[in-house]
DNA sequence: ACAGAAACTTGCGTGCACGCAATTTTGCGT
DNA sequence: ACGCAAAATTGCGTGCACGCAAGTTTCTGT
């Protein structure tokens, strides 16, 4: 009982989520920049101390939530994409599908996410350990491939969508002096797409290398 | 007078390097956790909140230097490469050689920063800027490169020595076991080599798909 | 040369991250 | 059921990042 049936272990993820959500509805509410820790915390029903023992910045649990429905989604995707293709459309398509299709909560949650430079940047370090989900997903799909490719790859395509979103956002908080010059919005999607394509050899050439993924119903160890 | 000529620009840059350079010796001598900002500033001739003016945070002061050096070095290394072999070399290459030839301070400075927790997240964001260094570089090399695809690939380039760099410490973290003997096992510049191989042709595609540096075979779109 | 503007510095106040040690809660063996 | 050990919570103190509103230095136009 070492793991999650244990009464400490289940409480210690409800005061997590408890704490998750509850930063992320009031950073809703009353926008980021106006959310105390100690409110986050007194809404939690823990001293604002505990709060710092399960998050290490004011940021990362209103992050924290949106986070880890990304992780898992992604993940779906890419293991959800049987086979055949090869692995840099599965990758892309994954992440596009994962960026267009809205989680449980996220509306207005990305959205702020994305416009509020503090809550981005943490969200960007969250993205790190997406990076390892994916790239557990890919050595999944093609079991010969090197890890510490696999870990690379991952990265690189992190890396990729993060420079997507910054150049998004970027192009779309200009428009404010120049009326209609640069325009103002292609779609997230695409600009994903379009950043993600320069690694599509890369991410063919590994899966080349090592066995492409099985014809047969056999299941690799590992 | 806009540019450096002020007497203003120099002042700043005078105190910017006075702050950077005394961060780097008081930690050096003390040991990154013993150096109060309020020492720095002492160190500078200028107020606790000055320092803060300049750098948003405690171990950026002490970075900044090395990691600026670190970019001019890699730019040298890229365009210094004269022309005729794939990018893919160029580049790895130039990583290497800028990982391997330390710069000016770095001798026990690298390693610090390697084995500072605090320290090492705060390289890691400094690298951010070395990226676009890189991608400047690369498009100077490969002018018809779309300068999107220089950008990621200089991303990725990052994000892949960023996991070897990891990868070579957390080997090198030996508990407690073993005192005195903590050889981080493998070289890092071939842990860098391999980290980066499987970007290889991710890199050569965007070479060829732009202008090559020479008059070469014409190159379909892709 | 001089007055006004723009930029930089500084002190102050606030909220936050985190080490430390005391206290409470939970888990487990007997 | 009991008690001990491990783990979590909490309060406190310290150092830090940063907005704000002076005060000071440099730049610019006339």
């Amino acid at each position: 009982m070492n793991d999650a049936s244990g009464l400490r272990e289940r409480k210690k993820r409800a005061t997590r989520e408890a704490l998750q959500s509850a930063a992320l509805r009031l950073a809703l509410a009353q926008g980021p920049e106006n959310v105390r820790v100690e409110e986050i915390a007194e809404a939690a029903g823990v001293s604002p101390r505990t709060y710092n023992n399960y998050f290490s910045s004011r940021e990362q649990a209103i992050v924290a939530a949106v986070a880890a429905d990304r992780a898992a989604q992604l993940a779906a995707a890419v293991t959800g994409r049987p086979a055949g293709s090869g692995l840099a459309d599965t990758v892309i398509d994954a992440v596009v599908a994962s960026c267009t299709d809205p989680g449980d909560h996220p509306r207005g949650a990305l959205l702020m996410i994305a416009t509020t430079p503090a809550l981005r940047a943490c969200y960007v370090d969250a993205v790190t350990s997406i990076e390892d989900t994916l790239a557990g997903a890919v050595t999944a799909r093609h079991p010969g491939i090197d890890p510490l490719t696999a870990q690379v790859l991952a990265a690189a395509v992190g890396a990729a969508t993060r420079i997507a979103l910054r150049r998004w956002l970027h192009a779309a908080t200009v428009p404010a002096s120049m009326p209609g010059f640069v325009v103002p919005a292609g779609s997230l999607p695409d600009g994903i797409r379009t950043a993600l394509t320069p690694l599509a050899p890369a991410l063919d050439a590994a899966a080349l290398d090592a066995a492409p993924d099985e014809p047969g119903p056999m299941s690799p160890a590992r």
